[in-house]
DNA sequence: TTTGTAATTTTGTATGACAATTAAATTAAG
DNA sequence: CTTAATTTAATTGTCATACAAAATTACAAA
């Protein structure tokens, strides 16, 4: 006869549970303000020492923000803090960033095939032609054309991930500082991941994203061996 | 003239960060044992109940464990819940649930064409097989199915995320409780993404995981619509 | 009515005390 | 000498109290 350890939970743990539960459950909504730390404290019946350490955990993972004298408030949306510190302990080389970019943009693409809004392919096609006419830099661009379409997916689990992949990308390919861009291939590329969405096709947004991305990727791992 | 606002951290906040880039820059490593918290408040110059505050954060997004008398230790591996709370922050519908699977699931077996080993086929051929012998449920063989296929993908970020997904996919679909199961046709997909992770063939590996979680999609709406 | 100051509210930080857990050390028993 | 039992100690866990900081609200004076 063997008894299964009990997996006991500390407090402030157990608070945290408790917060995010009013979520869940819909008692308090994205935006809502919750009661002050000393209303909390004697509602759950811990010290005011548990309840901060509850809820600079929620705070830390964008759940909650807290303002001296106005309160602690739940976000409006997704936070991408977890999703950016799993990032940051997980990035070891470029290779696994570029790789995490191209899993999680292939998904994105396929669901935005199924679900982009005309707004959206116009602001899709916007930003390509704002690439055609950039003389120099085109990064924001570049990114913003991502973003829309992780946008276009409508999930906003999925769109709180984009932004801090993005980031990690272009922060670490500044570290790695090849000047090698070929605006046309990109522009080509974007331009048949939009046809794609246009038409609907989540196969064909898919090649022509898996297209671009590859390409991205060679010419990034091309360009760090090239450093060494 | 416009001053930009400062974003100033509050100490708790500095010091995660702080205790975040010990693992980054390599002074320590997944499985360390950290300083303990009396040591680590007067190398950072906080309060005790700062640093406190700091680990119950880290401790929370499972960067960090912390036991009685021994101290506190980095994690081996990137922890699932982070992703976890956005998941159940997220977590609106079915059909949204539905959604992030596939999004994700869908990048995941591109890498895993890429690069499976041998070993992983085999696990993967493995459960296809137990699937076919099994006479009742399948659930658990079904989700390692899906599990092996992000462990192949070799990336910890995103072996990080399968069981999240899996796990609310599953206690979603309990709630439901369709018992409207077609193993054959299930089997008939696995078969298809295995042989194409076989040939290492990414577009024929998304198709044929694009067309099952479209099935297993399809199915669960029109379950759920049969119970209203 | 506007401006300046004081009061207030809520979060932020520090300190000290004690509790709980559990490993290590010491003592006692066979 | 070995094993078992007890005590001690190390580290995290919780509580209480005090004060600081930030920033809004209320009140007084011009």
């Amino acid at each position: 006869m063997e008894f299964q350890t009990v997996d006991k939970k500390n407090l402030s743990k157990q608070v945290i549970d408790e917060i995010i539960g009013l979520l869940q459950s819909g008692q308090l909504k994205p935006g809502d303000r919750l009661p002050t730390e000393m209303e909390l404290m004697t509602m759950c019946n811990v010290s005011r020492s548990v309840m901060r350490e509850a809820l600079s955990s929620l705070e830390a993972m964008g759940i909650v923000n807290r303002k001296t004298r106005k309160g602690t408030f739940f976000s409006d949306r997704i936070g991408s803090e977890p999703f950016s510190i799993m990032l940051a302990l997980s990035s070891g080389n470029l290779k696994s960033i570029l790789e995490t970019r191209i899993s999680l943009e292939l998904g994105f693409v396929t669901l935005a095939a199924e679900k982009i809004t005309d707004e959206d392919l116009e602001r899709l096609n916007a930003t390509v032609e704002a690439m055609k006419e950039a003389d120099g830099d085109y990064t924001a661009t570049d990114k913003e054309f991502h973003e829309i379409i992780a946008h276009s997916a409508s999930n906003p689990l999925l769109e709180a991930m984009i932004g801090p992949v993005l980031n990690l990308y272009d922060k670490t390919l500044e570290q790695i500082s090849t000047n090698q861009k070929n605006p046309e291939i990109t522009i080509g590329h974007h331009e048949a991941i939009y046809e794609a969405l246009k038409e609907k096709n989540p196969v064909k947004a898919y090649q022509a994203m898996y297209t671009h991305l590859s390409y991205v990727r060679d010419k990034a791992l091309r360009g760090l061996k090239e450093r060494q």
